[in-house]
DNA sequence: AAAAAAGTGTGATTTGGATCACACTGTTAT
DNA sequence: ATAACAGTGTGATCCAAATCACACTTTTTT
């Protein structure tokens, strides 16, 4: 749970009393890989806050055709957002692709903290700030950039991932075929 | 100002006392068809609630070509909010479709605003809530879908838009090209 | 250690949408 | 009222990336 602590104190320090009040609103959980922490058609119970191990974020096309909206590692939060918030049954998954460690809370939880605590409706203000940013940014990528462009942008902000992943998921990320992206480094380092 | 309170007050209500500081941090401006309210190269100053009026938020890439990220209406926020939050200089341009009347407020504001009255942080808070899963169900539409549905799910959610604005800026928004949009909707009413 | 499954590279073929080109219409400016 | 311009429809052509197909390699399972 310092973990916890420390994440929160990147953006708002806390008191003992208030961490000791914050960390009763999670639970740890373990997850092996390919498990599933959110599957479609499931209520949507639950946040998550990734103490290790990788996911992915994905939903399936009627044609079956998997479509990755964000792989989550340390200190990324995941769920599928419009599900939770709206307390509606998931039309996504979260599965683990490297086995780890989470944290997980309710809407409920996340609701309760804010009011509460000032402190923490800031925190969680902060931290969807930075979620907004970074998804305008991906939208204007996908608008207006080439597969190659999409790949070397993906490369310089996630360097660990292009290691540590199969490239077909990388693929599903971009919005590309496996075979585009894998003629676009044929011949590269 | 009347528009002010009633659209916060839609998420949460205030005192007299409490709007009336809060109405200190907005000032109103009349905007111009054809004006711009932020422009590619400034420094971004102001974010800006829309009172009335139509406005495309877009950028251009190197070969010149447009691409709107967002159209906003009456209450809605716009901004370049990668630019304002980081108090950047803009990539991206605001420009009125449609004259009207907004307000404006600067990065300082919207954190002394937030720091002061927790139900102002709260109410940021639930704005980028939906904001979040607005851009998440975009970015989704980007990668999984055909022209035809893209447009099939814009006229559902912007129905109004359809008829008011320039056919040419819906393919910017989209994604697609001028001519395949006028491909679509070829012999439908 | 063998078998099964998952991931990857690479050629051949197809295709959806971009681009180019131009005519027509509707709007704005003088 | 006429000129200039912005917006739109539609045909012809082109092309980047999807799809299909298959061999090779690496990882996982038993």
């Amino acid at each position: 749970m310092d973990r916890l602590r420390k994440h929160i104190e990147q953006i708002t320090p806390l008191t003992d009393e208030e961490f000791d009040y914050v960390r009763t609103f999670f639970t740890l959980k373990k997850v092996r890989k390919n498990q599933y922490l959110i599957h479609e058609g499931d209520d949507t119970k639950y946040e998550y806050l990734v103490l290790s191990g990788i996911y992915k974020v994905f939903f399936v096309d009627n044609a079956g055709k998997e479509y990755i909206v964000q792989f989550a590692q340390q200190n990324w939060w995941m769920s599928d957002y419009d599900a939770f918030f709206k307390e509606k049954e998931a039309t996504m998954f979260i599965e683990c692709m490297d086995a780890g460690e989470v944290l997980y809370s309710t809407l409920a939880s996340r609701e309760k903290l804010s009011a509460d605590l000032h402190k923490m409706e800031h925190f969680f203000r902060v931290k969807l700030t930075n979620g907004y940013v970074a998804l305008q940014q991906r939208i204007k990528l996908l608008l207006s950039s080439t597969p190659q462009q999409r790949y070397a942008e993906f490369s310089k902000l996630y360097p660990e991932l292009i290691e540590r992943i199969p490239k077909k998921f990388i693929a599903e990320y971009l919005g590309v075929s496996r075979e585009t992206l894998s003629r676009l480094y044929a011949g590269k380092s």
